[in-house]
DNA sequence: AATGAATGAGCTTTCATTCAT
DNA sequence: GATGAATGAAAGCTCATTCAT
């Protein structure tokens, strides 16, 4: 059982190195097998077909990023600081492991993800959204549904983490300024007077 | 040449619509030109490969957002009012165009979109690089990089599409606070102090 | 009439050009077009169909030879003078227009060439007939069937030819020997005792 | 190991017998795999492409005539008979295995045969070098590269099974004239004062 | 006669999946 | 459980040929 959990999950993360790479459709069930060590008929046994073997996959990197950022949250400490640290987590996971951050943005964009699947139950999303209501129960963020402010924040680090991909190698002026976005964001969700609304 | 332009435009929006239900791998080239009414090999008049139809729908996509866009922009405006437009327009863009969101998404997303072709000269880029420049110039947005500004601006905005996409049905109540999605990013870019940094 | 003639003609030697270089199977209809400068349509109106154009460049590579080398041959020479002249144009044309050798090549190797057109009527292969029937008559070569004189001195150009296309950089030292093949196949043909036999 | 390389004779031989009769391009893949009782995709299993397979048909044609004739050589004999011998085995082999003849003509004939492929090494080339060389060594040959001789006399071969393939129905009077073909080859390369050259 | 866009049959090739060993 | 050769549906693409202009 061991044994097996260990080979799956060597499975999986083959997949995910040979994703970040290829792409879904230029990695073939044969290349990771061949990648982990083991012979093509062998994925069968643990997934019941490709497609089932990548939303394992997304389940899969989901826990991964729930555990490593879930265990580093710290409740006692002020919120500012937990945001801040929840974005500096998020940004060093994905730079860390490039392969999560390809992984999800293809899988979100497949048409593997479906509105049924965006909706159904989700330890890793229900953990944001309770971090995020916390924040508006101190009274420190915008009383507003707390989906939204995980939507906005989680898309706002996806965006910073594709500008460093694809611009790093030019830009290590701007790191400074990089530094800045998340500041923005914090001062986009804090709870605060809202600028003048535009009708 | 327009009857061949017309031919060209009706296979994109073909493709458009195919790739937004089943993705790239999704819809064969077969598929495409069923739908536009032509025989298979028709395709290849038009474009090289299929690979190379993908990256036209590339550059066709983006440079009908840049002309809607860019059209109902006007610069005597002031720039907040500039901004909201900006929002409600792409917004409004994505929700009418589904297969313009889903095409981009899954391109960015996807090998074909290497680092060079981040890098390369692209007029959309351009136009909303010098958008955000105005808004620095004005003294309305803070002294950023325009690019990185564009960024989250841009993410933010596809982060709330998403958002609208698949929650759509069960959250008319939360319409509302949707539309305090923009003025949240407004208060994070506009000049102002910032928050107390986080060291 | 004549311009047609003109066009058909350019047709079949942009055909040969291309099919010494590709193949008959790399070379397109249409790239024969495109290199005789016209639409791939007008080729349909000198030959009825592709094959049937491989069917006519047959002909006219066989009356070109014919017309060559019949011109250029002397019958009141001696037959021998006339041997090694025959030799040496038929070298020296398919050193010219290295297309003929290739095309005749392929034809003759290829499907085309069937048990029938070999035995059909066909000018340069009577032409030849003639010649070595007259070497027969004069007494100076081998009173054998002049079919199979003809087919073993041809054989011979062909080796030969092939030899120089294939190996020509490294043997300029060769030059010489080369000299001496038609004089191994004229005292291979010419009349005389024949060697101990082999029981 | 031994049932693969069985599968990949048994390939190679459907191909070597279709092509026979259609030739390159009148025989595709599906078909030599039918004819071979496998499915089109296991052709793939034992070639890269059919270029591949088409490659290894030439190596596998010239093994077998190496192995062929090789293995019926007695260096023992006086030369002129271990000639007629070689003669008469690669007359028969041909006769016997006409798939091997027509693959040959034309593999030569066709854009594979590169002059690298020609320059390359090859065992049966070698073979037949030697073989010459020692006719020379011998004094019985007249004293001229290997490589030349080689060529005149896989010509003149050539040219004697072209001429029983395409004129056997009808020439069968002709077939003593026929044995003297190889007589006059003998005649043509023996060492002896050669002719009245032509200058 | 000439054009060349359109056609679609037919080809090569890939690859998810199966199953005898 | 593990293997990997075999399968065959399905894809991308080519190109001889047609035909409205």
């Amino acid at each position: 059982m061991d044994i097996n959990q260990d080979k799956k999950t060597l499975l999986l993360e083959s997949a995910l190195e040979l994703i970040r790479d290829h792409g879904f459709h230029g990695t073939p069930v044969s290349m990771v097998a061949k990648h982990a060590g083991v012979a093509a008929g062998t994925v069968y046994t643990y997934f019941q077909s490709k497609d089932d073997m990548i939303k394992e996959l997304y389940t899969y990197v989901k826990s991964q990023i729930y555990l490593e950022i879930s265990s580093k949250d710290d409740p006692r400490l002020p919120f500012q600081s937990r945001f801040y640290a929840l974005w500096k987590n998020m940004t060093g996971l994905y730079l860390a492991k490039p392969s999560f951050q390809r992984f999800m943005e293809q899988f979100i964009s497949s048409p593997f993800n479906t509105a049924e699947l965006q909706q159904s139950v989700d330890v890793w999303r229900e953990w944001l959204e309770l971090f995020f209501q916390q924040g508006i129960e101190q009274n420190v963020l915008r009383p507003l549904s707390p989906k939204i402010l995980a939507i906005m924040v989680l898309g706002s680090i996806i965006s910073q983490i594709r500008y460093l991909t694809y611009f790093n190698s030019k830009t290590q002026l701007m790191e400074e300024e990089l530094g800045l976005i998340p500041q923005m964001v914090w001062d986009g969700i804090k709870r605060q007077e809202l600028s003048d609304s535009y009708p």
